[in-house]
DNA sequence: GGACCAGGATCTGACGTCTTA
DNA sequence: GTAAGACGTCAGATCCTGGTC
């Protein structure tokens, strides 16, 4: 920091390092970045003013120069989310090492916004871009003309984008029919995402026709939809659980929604796992610590993450990078519910 | 997007729409910021072919010329914490109204970190900084060199920094002896955060006080730390039941936390509210629908988000702007714990 | 008919860094 | 080790053109 000719704060420049270390602005560079063709002495010396002055440098210029800015942009459908934040821990964690920073952003599962997001990460020329395509069923975004490398996660997008990370949710559906048949339940219902998302029809998908395979029908008015959250959620268990006393068994979309779907349970005088038993699906890390503790289909939400970025920066440094699709299996934990 | 002679794809720049305008850079320049010392005609004709081009502006370009980039550099501790998860909702409703973008990172309260995501968001020149000081009490950083507007929020920072938004924690720490006073409970405890953060003590210490006042002793043996996760918190709290079988309440530093103590409560085998009462701190909104659901200290998590936010884009439009320093007042609610 | 004016567009240079010679 | 120039954008000054008084 400087204090310039109109007392204004300014930033240290190479030039001012270079002023004072009397050298070129070109030997300033070079010798910060530690390069081999300049004098031990000379670099060592110019590395200590730089300390000094307390230079950093100007993103942005580097990023003119250079065309890259070390930053991976992020799009989630939502921060508030233990999901999505777990993901994004695990890309955060594999590009800091690397050298990136993320620029995360969350569009809310909206169209709109997910473009604005996607023109804001360009306008700022990030060097390769995560998403999250919000309700990709009906998502028409095109991805491959962005400019930048790009790996879709979670869900494929509607384009099957040219790499994508995601879990498996057809198994998953099916994991939860096998989980059910196993246990003896003979009248499973199933509380979705009322959003046109691929996880949610799959799992449905996979749920119900691996159900028919054990003989066990999913009945039309035991299949709900409704928003991702805890009081949603809450709203249609009471009301499918009020309206139809025999279901013994529910697959939940997802934890957050599970959560109102076990008080729901607990409200209207329900026990668990006697009366009824309930499923959700990914796992986060408070489903373990619910009372009763949650039975749910693990994601390898951290890995997912930290693989897809890694892969990401891979694209970028080379081109020619092999593109992937990963699909990672999901796992059963079966707990008290 | 363009494919240059190199075959790589480019993006588009103001010299590519001038070229096919035929008129110079600079009048497509104030031609896209619709500037009115432009022809009507001219203005329109140009804005056409940008958008037929799918022009994008360059941000780094633009921030080397303007010195502003529209961007509010975020620090906080923990992304995957519905806490601050809630905060940066506020923080990001705010800012994108008026036209800026977060930048957020997570220090996992490490200084270290804090220090290298403090020098990369300068590094981006972005216009201010909304911080969460890890570990405050023993954090020496010095935000007010930093060289851009910067407010601090959840703490104050230690060098009692210039402009914070937070919530009164020894208020907290009151509001919960009394809460315990009020409902006949003699045998109080504390399960804190093990970091050397203010909230903490200063929850504490408003507890203790208090209950000093209403002549209820808390003993040191009833107050423990642990880091803020739920098992953690659940070992604790175990540890803490098993040794001390009077304890009738417990006040928990968060909500995270305290589905850790429930748990641990109902597998001791005790029952909640009669055996012992618990309440947690922040009122996530989770805590509605734990069973039983979680009494709390509600803070107004995404107002403190959204108004901070606010006064920084403020001081950032007007440097003359009057620096202030809020304290929200938190709220008990009462539910089944 | 010359001086003046306003609107509309252009020219020049600079931001800080880095590559090429 | 240096010097020169470029990256894309934008502020400021400059230069037209045609119209008025």
């Amino acid at each position: 920091m400087n204090v310039n000719s109109g007392g204004v704060m300014a930033y240290i420049r190479l030039k001012d390092i270079a002023e004072k270390a009397n050298v070129s602005i070109n030997t300033v560079s070079r010798a910060l970045k530690d390069q081999d063709d300049i004098g031990v002495e000379t670099k060592k010396r110019i590395q200590e003013i730089a300390d000094d002055l307390g230079y950093i440098p100007n993103a942005s210029a580097s990023q003119l120069r250079t065309k890259s800015n070390k930053m991976i942009g992020v799009v989630i459908t939502h921060m508030d989310n233990a999901f999505y934040a777990r993901i994004l821990q695990g890309i955060n964690d594999a590009v800091a090492d690397l050298g990136y920073t993320i620029l995360a952003l969350s569009s809310g599962e909206n169209l709109d916004k997910e473009n604005t997001i996607l023109k804001t990460l360009i306008a700022n020329r990030v060097d390769g871009t995560i998403i999250v395509p919000s309700c990709d069923l009906e998502n028409t975004l095109d991805y491959d003309h962005l400019g930048v490398p790009h790996i879709t996660i979670v869900r494929k997008g509607n384009r099957n984008s040219r790499s994508y990370f995601i879990s498996d949710s057809l198994e998953s559906g099916r994991i939860a029919a096998r989980h059910f048949y196993s246990i003896g339940r003979k009248n499973p219902a199933y509380i979705g995402f009322d959003l046109p998302v691929s996880c949610n029809r799959d799992r449905l998908q996979g749920f119900q026709q691996n159900l028919e395979e054990f003989g066990i029908p999913l009945l039309s008015e035991r299949v709900m939809h409704c928003p991702a959250t805890h009081k949603a959620a809450y709203e249609q268990a009471t009301d499918l659980l009020r309206r139809d006393t025999k279901i013994d068994s529910i697959f939940v979309y997802n934890d957050i929604m599970s959560l109102g779907v076990l008080r729901a349970i607990h409200d209207l005088g329900l026990s668990i796992p006697s009366d009824i038993r309930i499923l959700g699906h990914d796992d986060i890390s408070d489903a373990h610590f619910y009372t009763p503790s949650l039975s749910s289909i693990r994601v390898p939400k951290y890995r997912l993450g930290y693989d897809s970025a890694t892969e990401l920066v891979g694209i970028i440094r080379d081109s020619s990078f092999p593109q992937r699709n990963v699909t990672y299996q999901p796992e059963l934990i079966i707990r008290e519910t």
